[in-house]
DNA sequence: CGTGAGGTGACTAGTCACCTCACGGTGCACTAGT
């Protein structure tokens, strides 16, 4: 039966799309698509993501529905289906003309579109479900899944309620689809997106062929310098990434007057601006496009030379997904960070946001008095907030367990253990509950820009110490970053062992053992990951205490989870207080981890 | 959390030191006005 499924696989991806074979990521990601299971495929950029839900849509019968993070993206895959011919596609949304939406919705009441693209603040709209649901959708594509994770907390919260739209169409699979996503962020997207489950699909983080760097500066104008003329000397086209706009701005006019075909991109220019400099770098009109974190996404071009970071990003999946649109041609190109510990700070100061404890005053009252549920569009004139700010605040009142969301609208269920049983008791249970549901996500955003100082700091192998972050072990240098290959002072190298059979790869990664799914041993078998772990030394963690993986739990931060081991230091990933760097040795010594029984499901 | 713009006072005619304050990243959808 499997091998049938295979064979129907292989057979439409050859005569729809002309593709004459498949991967086994995306086979085995297209095989549980095909039985319906809730998929979470992590695969890197140009490893053919999109045919995972494309080569089944031809086959489903029903239309596919796929939410995807920016209108321009949509727009990109609509052309790409509509110029192969191998699917019919639609799209709805704000930036098309009423009467063409109107016609696309015409097109899929009919039954003739077999893809329709969605941003999640349509999906947010019971009326779009509602039109939606009555075609009986077959399957829920989240592309750019990390969105889930690190946008649907403040800014777009529609991607966290999208459990609630896939509710009301009927249910249908969803295959979330990412080229980047750490443990937590895989985590975040299984939960918040109802996934039961699921099959985990986790092909190879590492590309070798980028060269790591960092060089650290006290002093902002040397800093600055060496940018420039690191912008100056790469290879071309190169991308650098600025920290603010005006940052962006500034250095594209210096490489200008130093001769470089360079032009800034980021939220503050026009739509037309930003699509014009996006054209001209991808025709290769421009050698350098400096940019805040708004440039990338959907941006195929594969023989970006460098990524060079002129301020250090937020957090070490950020930094990956920027670093990872360099050499996607598999020639050798570099990534590089001008590190100045400074510029955490306006990392810190973003991932500090407090939410507006007012607005979810007045709707846990608006709740609280109301003995049914009331409707979002209600809720939203009732409260005096924008569509936006009310996905924010029903969000924390629901993860705080204290507003039910569902069909018929949003209903106050919690402060189950308020003392005082009040009105004013119960909203004021539920505003600080949802207050401390923020504070925990504020405290792992904070742990994460800690990660990032910690990859900028190190003095190990950095390939091993991104990866780590990702939860694959390297247990042997890279030789392909500035600490391996020894352009800083003190190359912290240690005796790499060779695992049998594997001589050909310069290291070797295991798959991390995810407790959320029942899955793993299908999910691992058909990762690019190398098993490992039983024959190789460790030589940290010689009694495999703390190992990746290992649940463990702190007297002070509670439970959490061993996330990598790297020269006598072991990472934990706590649920209440994020990332926590600790060494092995005080650990043992004062006996600070309680390892736990490993839970799954 | 860090930075830069702009103001103030000191002490002498324009420069310096210091202080306060505003600002900083991602996009969707929707509305009002040309």
């Amino acid at each position: 039966m499997f091998a049938l499924t295979s064979r129907r696989l292989r057979g439409t991806a050859r005569r729809v799309f002309g593709w004459r074979q498949l991967r086994p990521a995306q086979l085995s990601a297209m095989k549980a698509v095909m039985k319906g299971r809730d998929v979470l495929a992590v695969m890197p950029t140009g490893s053919g993501k999109s045919a995972v839900y494309q080569v089944p849509a031809a086959l489903l019968g029903g239309p596919v529905v796929v939410v995807s993070p920016l209108i321009a993206l949509q727009r990109d895959q609509m052309r790409s289906l509509l110029e192969s011919g191998a699917l019919r596609a639609a799209a709805i949304n704000s930036a098309q003309r009423r009467s063409d939406n109107e016609t696309a919705w015409d097109r899929i009441s009919a039954s003739s579109v077999d893809v329709v693209f969605f941003a999640p603040e349509q999906l947010a709209k019971p009326e779009v479900t509602d039109r939606l649901a009555a075609v009986r959708p077959r399957l829920l594509v989240v592309d750019e899944a990390h969105c889930v994770s690190s946008w649907g907390h403040d800014f777009r919260p529609d991607y966290l309620r999208l459990r609630h739209a896939r509710e009301r169409l009927g249910n249908p699979p969803v295959l979330a689809l990412t080229a980047n996503a750490a443990a937590p962020v895989r985590r975040d997207i299984a939960e918040r997106l109802a996934m039961t489950d699921a099959v985990e699909i986790v092909a190879g983080f590492d590309r070798p062929n980028i060269h790591l760097d960092v060089a650290t500066f006290q002093d902002a104008t040397a800093q600055e310098r060496f940018v420039l003329e690191r912008a100056v000397a790469e290879e071309k086209p190169g991308i650098v990434y600025a920290g603010t706009r005006r940052a962006a701005d500034n250095y594209a006019e210096k490489l200008n007057g130093l001769g470089v075909r360079a032009a800034s991109y980021h939220a503050g220019r026009s739509a037309a601006e930003r699509g014009d400099t996006q054209d001209r770098f991808t025709s290769g009109d421009l050698d350098v496009v400096v940019a805040t974190s708004a440039f990338g996404m959907g941006i195929d071009k594969a023989n970006v030379r460098f990524v060079l970071h002129a301020s250090v990003p937020g957090s070490l999946d950020a930094y990956y997904q920027e670093i990872g649109r360099a050499g996607r041609d598999g020639a050798p190109a570099g990534a590089i960070l001008a590190y100045r510990q400074q510029d955490l700070g306006l990392q810190r100061f973003f991932a500090a946001g407090a939410p507006d404890a007012d607005a979810l005053r007045r709707v846990a009252k608006r709740l609280r008095g109301e003995k049914g549920s009331v409707a979002t569009a209600r809720l939203r004139a009732d409260c005096e907030l924008g569509a936006t700010a009310l996905s924010a605040v029903l969000n924390l009142l629901e993860e705080a367990g204290a507003v039910r969301s569902g069909r018929e609208g949003n209903r106050f269920v919690g402060a189950a253990e308020a003392g005082d049983a009040s009105a004013d008791g119960d909203v004021e249970a539920a505003v600080q509950s949802a207050l401390a549901v923020h504070a925990t996500h504020r405290k792992l955003e904070q742990s994460r820009v800690d990660m990032m100082r910690g990859y900028a700091e190190t003095t190990g192998c950095r390939r091993r110490f991104l990866l780590g972050y990702f939860g694959e072990q390297v247990h042997t240098p890279c030789g392909a970053c500035d600490n391996c290959t020894g352009t800083v002072a003190e190359p912290a190298e240690r005796p790499g062992r060779e695992p049998a059979g594997d001589a050909g790869r310069p290291y070797t990664s295991v798959g991390r053992p995810r407790r959320w799914t029942r899955s793993r041993k299908r999910a691992n078998s058909s990762t690019g990951a190398v098993r490992a772990a039983e024959t190789t030394a460790h030589t940290a963690a010689e009694d495999h205490t703390y190992l990746p993986g290992v649940r463990v739990r702190h007297d002070q931060w509670g439970p959490g989870e061993v996330m990598s081991e790297d020269d006598g230091k072991i990472t934990v990933l706590f649920e209440s207080v994020g990332y926590r760097t600790l060494s092995l040795a005080v650990v043992t010594d004062k006996q600070l981890l309680a390892t736990l029984p490993e839970t799954t499901g």
